[in-house]
DNA sequence: GAAAAAAGCGTGTACGTTAACAACTAAAAG
DNA sequence: CTTTTAGTTGTTAACGTACACGCTTTTTTC
């Protein structure tokens, strides 16, 4: 079925088939209905290869990620799905621009975007910044559209929010630490971004779940970095008789499982932590850490490109992804999930 | 980037450099190393709709589903991914036929296979059937692109099999089934179809954690039908009296949980099931049910469609998928998800 | 050394759609 | 009744690529 096809069943030409089609004026009531019947009936539907050779329209989307040390890991889980999208789409009509930064360092993310804004970009994909060096007003001013992945940055509007609710996911890690654990105690959480909205979300729904029948305990504390580890927990076990489980809101689980091998303790505290990163998939498979909560990093960066690619290129509308929390053990590790 | 730039720029005509850009005979190979070395530095990518509209080439994709009513949940979820597959490719050409049948009734397989082959096909996905329906022999000669989802055909080698690997995801059962239960006893396996490949793996991944350690039994029982749950479950609790847990492979273990309840034993035995259809969703909810291992159906839907026109309409090679072996209790239920 | 064959390269058309432009009709204005 | 205007509809040139066809130049053959 091509719209020619169309136009002569209709009896007209095919600039009037398209003008019914792509909703412009200057057709008579009658043809139109009768056009919209003829397609209506043979279920016809645009060749989008020849759409989109004609429009030729084009996305170059500005990609922000932060590649600090603390966070390479995660993140390059996220920029393997985005590259995946890249390779796909490319040919079609994407191309992307990359900036990197490192969230800790002050003024990184605002530096490196200046530069990606001199690349032409026609949307921006975002990750977490530092809420104060994101330049609100000027991307509303710009009309681009903006697509948030894992983030949030309150009164600004994004197309696209990717990410997965925070407080479930906590909620979930505490309901599996309960699991592995044997009695009633002390827990504790690790948190190394506090003032990330993700962070704290977090951390809340794992003390939600572990304080709900009023029986455990929850001790929060904060570390500037990995190094920071043991001393921290030391100060935390010398101060606690009881601890059963450490949850971390982030990726650095494996450094406090290693802690717990190395004080000999592995056996009486559970370990649960977040994103599988390849030292959390190998601390899973030498029993260093117990379970990890996943949030498809890569299913992420994919889903963000996409989605934004569809909504510049084709104009599509972007439903919100609410991305699944997952649980991994040792015994679901799969090579290549995340 | 177009090729008539890249033509420029060699001093040749875009015939030439459509010659050396789709490997055809007839260019010098002076011409030719010029010619690459300008595709390599400027990065050039074929528009890809241009591409397509001049091949035109169309797929039609022949997909054979269960619909039989025990498992009418489960395809379906399978089936919103394969919609919506063709939601996004049909102008893409793709077009999709359908076939349903009932695997329990003998023969209902070939007949709606029959009627499907007179759709003109180029490829065919195909669901779990009975093996001996299968006709290996014909698809072979045909030389029709075949992917499988959820099931193996012995001696049959598609271009894709979109499956779990089902012993893991037994196992992964098995260990949630442990964590969630209270002491060493007996542990029940319910299949409904024993021959086919996944039941038979899922039990023995299921049975192989469970008694690992030696201190567990594990009985396996089937069934014909949801309905026939009540009583044999009366049967296995009248000659067990240290039952621990239930384990179905299929999405059936609702039934097994309502029992449960009814029998008022729900709080000493767990209940864990597989496929996350609308009623195990409900079971989770209400405590009936404890777990349910989950393998994205939707996602698998998709993913089989996607690879499949990819490989018949661009020529790309498939990689094979494995499905992530996903847990869900209550508190990660996410609407929308499976 | 002329004829035949092969190698190398350029030209033009088609794929289905969009949108600018042209053309034609009927109603409104003078 | 002519002119103007608005309302419809038809025509056509792109978009970038693939490939059949034709032309020119070089190489082979007897």
């Amino acid at each position: 079925m091509t719209i020619r096809e169309i136009a002569q069943m209709a009896n007209v030409s095919i600039g009037t088939v398209d003008r019914v089609l792509n909703n412009r004026a200057g057709v008579s009531s009658a043809t139109k209905a009768k056009i919209e019947s003829i397609v209506e009936q043979t279920g016809f539907h645009a060749n989008a290869y020849a759409r989109n050779l004609k429009l030729g329209k084009k996305a170059v989307i500005g990609v922000m990620i932060p590649l600090g040390s603390s966070e390479y890991g995660y993140w390059n889980l996220v920029l393997d799905g985005i590259r995946k999208a890249e390779a796909e789409f490319s040919g079609f009509g994407l191309a992307l621009k990359y900036g990197f930064y490192d969230r800790d360092k002050a003024g990184d993310f605002t530096q490196a975007f200046r530069t990606l804004q001199n690349e032409g970009c026609t949307a921006y994909l975002i990750a977490p910044l530092p809420v104060s060096e994101f330049p609100s007003a000027e991307l509303r001013e710009s009309g681009l559209p903006v697509a948030f992945i894992d983030s949030t940055i309150p009164s600004f509007t994004p197309v696209a929010v990717i990410a997965q609710n925070p407080f479930k996911g906590g909620f979930v890690a505490g309901r599996v630490t309960r699991l592995l654990s044997s009695g009633t105690g002390t827990f504790v959480t690790i948190q190394i971004h506090p003032d990330a909205y993700n962070s704290f979300e977090r951390a809340r729904g794992f003390r939600t779940y572990i304080m709900r029948d009023g029986r455990n305990n929850v001790v929060d504390v904060n570390v500037r970095s990995v190094d920071d580890i043991p001393h921290v927990l030391d100060d935390v076990f010398s101060s606690h008789e009881d601890i059963r489980g450490i949850f971390t809101v982030n990726c650095i689980i494996n450094a406090a499982g290693e802690y717990l091998v190395h004080r000999r303790i592995k056996d009486k505290v559970v370990a649960v932590g977040y994103d599988l990163v390849e030292e959390n998939r190998n601390a899973l498979k030498n029993g260093s850490v117990d379970a990890v909560i996943s949030q498809r990093p890569a299913f992420q960066g994919y889903t963000a490109v996409s989605a934004l690619f569809r909504k510049v290129v084709q104009g599509e509308a972007v439903s919100p992804a609410e991305i699944p929390i997952d649980i991994y053990f040792e015994e679901n590790l799969i090579e290549g999930s995340e």
